[in-house]
DNA sequence: CTAACATGCAACCCGGAGGTTGCATAATGA
DNA sequence: TCATTATGCAACCTCCGGGTTGCATGTTAG
């Protein structure tokens, strides 16, 4: 049946969407849509947390593979990865499209 | 600045984002994405899981604004609410859009 | 009217998420 | 070289999320 694959994939994205579900995250990641790499210190100034906080942070958005890192001498930089959030649009624009659809059959069943 | 209200607003999705953060509730959207309104019976139904567990998970889809509940008689039927599905859409969108720009206001700085 | 069905509520359990502190270690700049 | 800077690691704490069980209540079909 084609929705148990639907269902499948789309239980795939379950960890980028928790990923996505803390604000110090969201905020992280907006810090890093400006485009250019930062490095945890400059991650962690502005905000009232730890910078142990903000790395652990980092790392569940890093194996989400929402971000990347990439060392220079002694700092560890992290930079967007954009890819993975186009999967999970994606992943929402299959739901919502397939909303959208039954709705049709709906309409059509109904005017028939 | 303008990156600061593009922050806060971004924020204000994190529960959207976390409800979508667990596989069962990906689920139970999927089954509601058919389009007609379910019991929680019926969502119970072929899951592992006890109707109280299925229960809980509504209640969190419904206070995320993703779902709403209509009684019929004794039972209790959920079914989508699409909007806020598009309201994570594009919260995502303004993330990968701002990467974008970036990308390319560094690259006219590159080739200049 | 009454047995069966669909839920709601509350208490309880357990593991992991989010945070902190303390200490060890690699790189750097003067 | 040496103090400083940027991290990593590990232990520990607290609280909440995901689940279950037991019992009470409202609905319905016969």
């Amino acid at each position: 049946m084609r929705a148990e694959i639907a269902a499948r994939s789309l239980r795939r994205h379950a960890p980028i969407f928790a990923a996505l579900g803390d604000a110090t995250r969201l905020g992280l990641l907006t810090k890093l849509s400006a485009g250019s790499e930062l490095s945890i210190a400059q991650l962690t100034a502005g905000t009232p947390l730890t910078r142990q906080a903000i790395t652990k942070h980092l790392r569940v958005l890093q194996s989400a593979g929402l971000v990347r890192n990439v060392r220079h001498g002694r700092e560890n930089c992290f930079e967007l990865e954009p890819r993975r959030l186009d999967e999970a649009r994606r992943a929402l624009d299959s739901i919502s499209r397939q909303w959208d659809e039954a709705l049709d059959r709906l309409k059509a069943f109904v005017e028939k």
